[in-house]
DNA sequence: CCGGATGTTCACCT
DNA sequence: GAGGTGAACATCCG
């Protein structure tokens, strides 16, 4: 599911969450701690603290902690780091009253929840609890990651911003504009869904594009984020119902092109996608 | 049965 | 160093 607008959504669950206090942390598998994390480990630096603010760049939520000694928030607390692969989902509360709202507003998500799929949680004080579920496995959990990994968060993007992480570079402008390293938060989907809104081709290199083009790209990719946030999840583009053999472009009828672009499969209208 | 899927990382090429 | 490819992860869907 994730990219940025699922995350953000993500987010918004995990607000639940914050200054309560940690009881217990259940690391049900020790592949999904990442970069050396220990169960031991996070139970020492989570047990008895609390998160007191829930952020996200790109499609990494980030929760920082209130360990309740020295430090004081805002800064220098350790950060618990949640990214959610392609299929995680991320929990608040299961079965309460909370949870089956947020299922409500999930209600998109053709991912299924079952328990034998539950990767990290984390229970609270008050009985409730926090989960990671992730049917492929292919999110984890961090302890302080880098924030150097992650280039600026594609939401809320400047112009000149663009422009400079697009740099002078002659890789196929989807390809570099789903670099996390580059930009933080765009995947397949939002990358396919921006580009055709702004007709520009997938393939061309991130270093052509003239300052109308460059105008234009930012102000889609913008504006598509945004909707695809309103609208619930990154899925619910334009594009996407086209997304398949034989689709047409929405805007003109034209027979779409699919084909790999960065690695990933790829549809572009090659009439106004220029 | 096979291929592909919203993501990331890594080994291995060119 | 820059890019590209394919594999791996585990499950579902067409």
């Amino acid at each position: 599911m994730p990219e940025l607008p699922e995350v953000e959504r993500y987010r918004t669950v995990a607000e639940s969450a914050l200054g309560r206090v940690i009881a217990e942390v259940r690391a049900f598998d020790a592949w999904y701690l990442k970069r050396g994390a220990s169960q031991r480990e996070l139970a020492g630096v989570l047990e008895g603290a609390r998160f007191w603010r829930a952020r996200r760049t790109g499609k990494l939520l980030l929760l920082d902690v209130d360990t309740g000694k020295g430090a004081r928030p805002p800064s220098d607390g350790p950060v618990l780091g949640l990214h959610f692969g392609m299929s995680g989902t991320l929990l608040v509360d299961a079965g309460s009253a909370t949870e089956r709202a947020t299922e409500d507003q999930l209600a998109y998500s053709s991912h299924k929840v079952l328990p034998g799929w539950d990767r990290f949680a984390l229970r609270f004080e008050d009985g409730g609890e926090m989960r990671v579920n992730d049917a492929r496995r292919l999110g984890g959990v961090e302890l302080d990651p880098d924030p150097r990994r992650l280039g600026p968060d594609a939401l809320g993007l400047s112009l000149s911003g663009l422009r400079a992480q697009l740099g002078s570079s002659s890789t196929p402008l989807k390809a570099r504009l789903m670099d996390q390293s580059r930009l933080a938060g765009v995947g397949n989907l939002i990358a396919d869904e921006a580009l055709w809104r702004a007709g520009l081709d997938p393939r061309r290199s991130a270093n052509s594009l003239d300052l109308a083009q460059m105008r234009k790209l930012q102000r889609h990719l913008r504006k598509t984020i945004d909707d695809l946030i309103l609208r619930g999840g990154s899925h619910h583009g334009d594009l996407m119902p086209a997304r398949h053999l034989d689709g047409r472009c929405p805007k003109d009828g034209a027979r779409l092109t699919r084909g790999k672009v960065g690695g990933r499969t790829t549809y572009w209208c090659s009439i106004h996608q220029i």
